[in-house]
DNA sequence: CTGTTAGCGCGTTCAC
DNA sequence: GTGAACGCGCTAACAG
């Protein structure tokens, strides 16, 4: 046979004809099929399978308004932090026979409004997940589909929130203990709902615990980001850094290594997300993260939320901790500066 | 106003009538303005927009067989190796305006077709990465619709191979250069083209540098099965090891460090794949991997084919190279195993 | 240039 | 229990 051939797609129809019935028998063996002959569903069914007949997920759509698709909208595929939290929603809605459809902003507000313009005329509902949206435009969209968030905080709107303050919390502690006096924290993307909630969790710990805080800014979370803003944090007398996440935390720690900085000996660093397991030297100190099963109740709920079992308010909050590893220690005496001193640093 | 309150979806006969026009003229001004008085398109549309209109993917797609959606299945949405190529895929995707459904098979042949299954009746085209199905299986698939593979190579398919025996073989003259004569290959997924591939490479020179090669499986790409694998390496007499992938290699180094074994000094290891950057270390000597360029050409693929573009056996084959960094160092004088020697060797 | 008509494949009233 | 007719929202022939 050709190539290229492709087969005919079979129809209800072409079913029908070969089972002697309408087509409203063979639908309904598929659909109901109680409110039919035992005998006669085995045999369509049986006839269907054999012409390799598979109902048509659009049409069916069409008819009933039902799609059975979803949409997942994450700000950069390729940030460690999504993959989990993709794979735990995608096969959350695979077992209730969901597809879902996967959409990339690029940390584009403009890029996620228009892949939800084009997503929403085929599914029934939407997880935007770190929406760089305004408020409005969520509630907006809100209005035409049911839609959950996670990490992003609208009121009436379901949420899922990975309560990372908890963690940030635990970090000052941690390095006010060590004897730190004045850190500084690199800021995310400014539309970050994790990144304000961050940066005020560790501005009320560090009032508490008496320490004193310079601001830096990363915008975007990369590794790129964060080796670029190294010049900046040295330039501030901190003797510790809280960063966004780990990936800046990471070119953080390369651009320290690359002025001969070493740590934690001269500087201590805290990630956020622990993305990166131990995989980093030193191994890095970071907050907790539990992106796949934020992933996993956010479809769960909007789940729920399609088969009318939800309504209201809800407002799921995952907390976190610290992770101690190794990037973290007692401030060096001197300035983690002008020092030349002859040991041997490793890079 | 109530929430939940969901708002009425517009359709074109609303439009139709507010521009007191028909439906075809609406239809037309968004899919061939060409063919219409520029005065009528500009005012329709303001019109749609005003209303809140788009127009439904459901329905067009029924009426043109066009769903502008095409599927693409992976083995593990959060093994690194995929979200580079996700995520090119995706935008490759999204600039013709396509919707890409994301389907994760989870290493297991049944799921993926039931994936398929599942996709089929409402994408245009299929992208299969890494597929685990059976030749067969593929082919059949491959008559229903247009279908590309990514590192999977079966005639009479279009697909998209990232050739890493290129990187492999260079690894293994570079181990060869570094005075290594007994080596071994840690096996990933039996089913995988990408294990057999880099294996077979991987023997064949050997045995041009006269090299020994023992085996060993890991059977899951994974961290864990890495370090679960490390004692059945010291079993062999190799001195050097090259994974399946990075994520493997990691997991091994771990396993080797937990065994106070030095790397580089007493045991060099390649990875493969590249996606763990320099995060690890010692930094990984690994074969480059281009699985962003090849999510982009799949998909590029994919879109020729489905606009008629395309015919015949295209066979993309995307070359790699080694990426020396510092695991790789000449084989210990001694024996792996217990050595306490004192030798600061830095590559 | 624009309106009319007829489906796309399926689910769902209604009758029988 | 089962069949016939209508409509989901849109595009693709045809007119005019």
């Amino acid at each position: 046979m050709q190539h290229g051939a492709r087969k005919k797609t079979q129809t209800m129809a072409d079913v029908a004809v070969a089972a002697g019935v309408s087509k409203s028998t063979v639908s309904r063996a598929f659909t109901q099929p109680d409110r039919l002959g035992p005998e006669t569903v085995k045999r369509i069914k049986n006839i269907a399978r054999q012409l390799g007949y598979v109902p048509n997920h659009t049409a069916r759509a069409l008819s009933t308004g039902r799609h059975g698709n979803l949409a997942l909208i994450v700000s950069d595929v390729a940030n460690p932090f999504f993959p989990p939290l993709i794979r735990a929603a995608q096969m959350e809605a695979d077992g209730s026979d969901f597809c879902v459809f996967l959409g990339n902003s690029d940390e584009d507000p403009r890029q996620e409004d228009r892949l939800i313009d084009r997503f929403v005329s085929q599914v029934e509902g939407l997880l935007l997940v770190a929406s760089r949206l305004t408020d409005e435009q969520i509630v907006q969209h809100a209005r035409r589909r049911p839609l959950v968030l996670i990490n992003r905080d609208v009121p009436g709107i379901p949420r899922v929130l990975i309560e990372s303050a908890t963690g940030v919390r635990h970090a000052i502690e941690h390095l006010a203990g060590l004897g730190h006096k004045h850190i500084v924290y690199v800021n995310g993307p400014s539309s970050s709902w994790a990144n304000r909630q961050r940066r005020n969790a560790l501005k009320v710990a560090a009032r508490q615990h008496k320490l004193e805080v310079d601001l830096v800014n990363a915008h975007v979370p990369s590794y790129e980001s964060g080796r670029a803003v190294v010049p900046q944090i040295l330039d501030s007398k901190a003797t510790a850094a809280v960063a966004f996440d780990d990936l800046t935390a990471q070119g953080i720690m390369t651009g320290m290594a690359e002025r001969g900085i070493s740590i934690p000996r001269q500087f201590s660093l805290v990630g956020c997300d622990d993305v990166l397991g131990a995989a980093t030297y030193p191994s890095l100190t970071t907050v907790s993260n539990r992106s796949d099963e934020a992933g996993r109740a956010g479809v769960s709920l909007l789940l729920d939320m399609l088969s009318g079992r939800m309504a209201g308010d809800t407002r799921l909050v995952l907390d976190t901790h610290l992770v101690v590893r190794q990037t973290t220690a007692a401030p060096a005496q001197e300035k983690p500066k002008g020092s030349p001193s002859g040991q041997p640093e490793r890079v």
